[in-house]
DNA sequence: GTTAATTTCGTTAACGTACACGGAAAATTT
DNA sequence: AAATTTTCCGTGTACGTTAACGAAATTAAC
């Protein structure tokens, strides 16, 4: 139960703790028969290193950078719950440094990459939102041995420590079960797009992709599902829709509320609504009623959840879960307080 | 950024390390004003105590002692993962003890608890199902200062380190916009319990209250919902429910699975059905598209908050928030395997 | 068989804190 | 003014680990 201590080794095995230090280290040269005594005594005894006088005694502290858009509210939300956690973990020995930017200019974007490359930290927090620009980033921190933690979004082909965020799939899969409850058939349904913005974002095509299983996997009829980009449709919008009588929205982006703000309200009887992210404008149209759900990724715990992790690693020596998903929260006007 | 160390401080102040040690663990006699001069310094350099150095020194592991159920498939994962963590936390002085118990066996429940408080812990994760007999057990806690945290559910006039649960109330209310999604009148609903075993249980009284107060807040006839115990009206169940024609099912505890089991695969139309909690059986019905929503409560991740929250307190010395709140995890057919 | 090179190992000083022990200075008593 | 108490403070050790330094033992070279 108790653990042995290098000491106790040392002296079981009629060495110097020097020794002891060096097999236990794979450092320097050592007798092959004291090495082999020194581990079966090791073993025996359940040794792990102290982690308390271990980081004592290396007495260093570790940089975390993090690479993250602030361009919008929900990211802003995830920058500051790691600011908060960072605040914590200060003390413990973790310091973390920013690097934001904003999406649309793709050349802050490859700057602050580029800063944070020439910081050396000893580990990077990130969201690879688009699929290019992010396997030749991780590639880099491979070859340069840094490990790195993915919020929000996966990405293949990557060796992260762990990624901490829902299946997208999932959630789109769930968002169309929500719209078509009560509809045996299907329910005739608006994907809203914005294609200003978010066209290359990995996170909503896969959400599509699993609301248009659902359809695919329950035989509806694929037709049911029609695209609109708001960004430009939003003129004829309201006519279009109107005309076509009752019908649902499926929003796979932060942006729901655009979609109520502008034309929706006077549409009767009300559409039924699924949206993401639980920013401020969303929740005025949850309480509204102008929304029915939102399915929120909680950016605060999983900015929490990528800190802890690199604490596990770096510090405690803890195994770090490859994969750290999150869980599809539902929140509905009613349940928005708790 | 960098913090001063008490040696330091020592220096600074022209005093010796033992008197800087006197000032900030207010032990022992120091004169006023070196005090002040001290306190000073220390306030300057933003001292604080640095946990490695301190948790080395003292090299004790505290003792969390865990009173939990563990007479179904629910209790059993949470004890479980519980452990498992605890594995991880050994190394980093944490120690765990079990004292598990059977609910029907209330004479058992009273031993444990009784051996829990001989074993003098550090600390106590329990999830306080029965009011009576946890209220007692917490005052107990209360004048033995030893912290406790409350897992699954939540008690009044207690003050615990941490609870770690859901709102069963705004379960029940999910739980009911679940099933009357598409019947703007409200749907007519038996809710589904056993008295044989829960019936002092809180989280179901509340995950019923929260049910119940959809209705009342829709404006939808409360003779809509109809209750039944399942454990002695077995018999005639099948008989009344499918002359009633088409209903849907609420039922608040992890048994759902008995519900359809028994007879609800004869009926026609599939009635709409919500449970609890993510153990086989109930997996299995929704794989078979017998059970359509399962509101899950993590019990695994709720045991790892509770460990984690002693390490904060009694290690880190982080604190510790007093709510965390756990969210309504919603688990269909489609998103079972994620 | 002596010297040199190489392998193998022990000693030691930190890291920052907690706490026991006892000594010096000041205050009080005789 | 000496003796005694009280107040105040410094010294030293230990917690378990890391890592540098150099000593001892072994082997190789001639």
């Amino acid at each position: 139960m108790k653990k042995i201590t290098i000491k106790e080794i040392a002296k079981k095995a009629g060495v110097s703790i020097g020794t002891v230090d060096r097999v236990l280290h794979n450092r320097g040269e050592v007798a092959p028969k004291t090495k082999e005594l020194v581990l079966q005594i090791a073993k025996e005894g359940n040794y792990t290193t102290n982690v308390y006088a271990r980081t004592l005694k290396l007495n260093r502290t570790y940089t975390i950078a993090v690479l993250l858009p602030n361009d919008n509210e929900y990211w802003n939300l995830q920058n500051k719950a790691i600011s908060e956690t960072a605040e914590k973990y200060q003390s413990l020995g973790l310091l973390l440094t920013f690097f934001t930017f904003y999406r649309k200019d793709s050349a802050s974007q490859e700057q602050q990459a580029k800063k944070l490359l020439e910081s050396n930290p000893d580990g990077v927090i990130l969201a690879p939102l688009v699929e290019s620009g992010s396997t030749n980033f991780t590639k880099q921190l491979d070859t340069l041995k840094i490990p790195y933690v993915f919020v929000d979004s996966n990405l293949k082909n990557a060796n992260p420590l762990s990624f901490i965020g829902q299946s997208s799939y999932q959630a789109g899969h769930l968002a169309a079960k929500l719209l078509n409850l009560g509809f045996p058939h299907g329910k005739r349904t608006y994907i809203v797009r914005f294609h200003d913005f978010d066209s290359l974002n990995k996170t909503i095509e896969e959400r599509i992709k699993g609301f248009r299983d659902f359809y695919h996997d329950n035989g509806f009829n694929p037709l049911l599902i029609m695209e609109m980009d708001l960004s430009k449709d939003a003129q004829n919008f309201s006519s279009e829709v109107s005309a076509e009588g009752p019908i649902h929205f499926f929003v796979p982006s932060s942006r729901a509320h655009q979609l109520t703000h502008n034309t929706m309200s006077e549409l009767d009887p009300h559409p039924r609504i699924v949206g993401f992210d639980l920013i401020e404008k969303n929740i005025a149209c949850l309480k509204a009623g102008a929304i029915d759900f939102i399915i929120d990724q909680n950016p605060m715990k999983q900015g929490e959840l990528a800190i802890q992790s690199f604490y596990n690693r770096l510090i405690t020596n803890q195994d770090v879960q490859q994969h750290q998903p999150m869980p599809l929260e539902i929140f509905t006007k009613e349940n928005l307080i708790a």
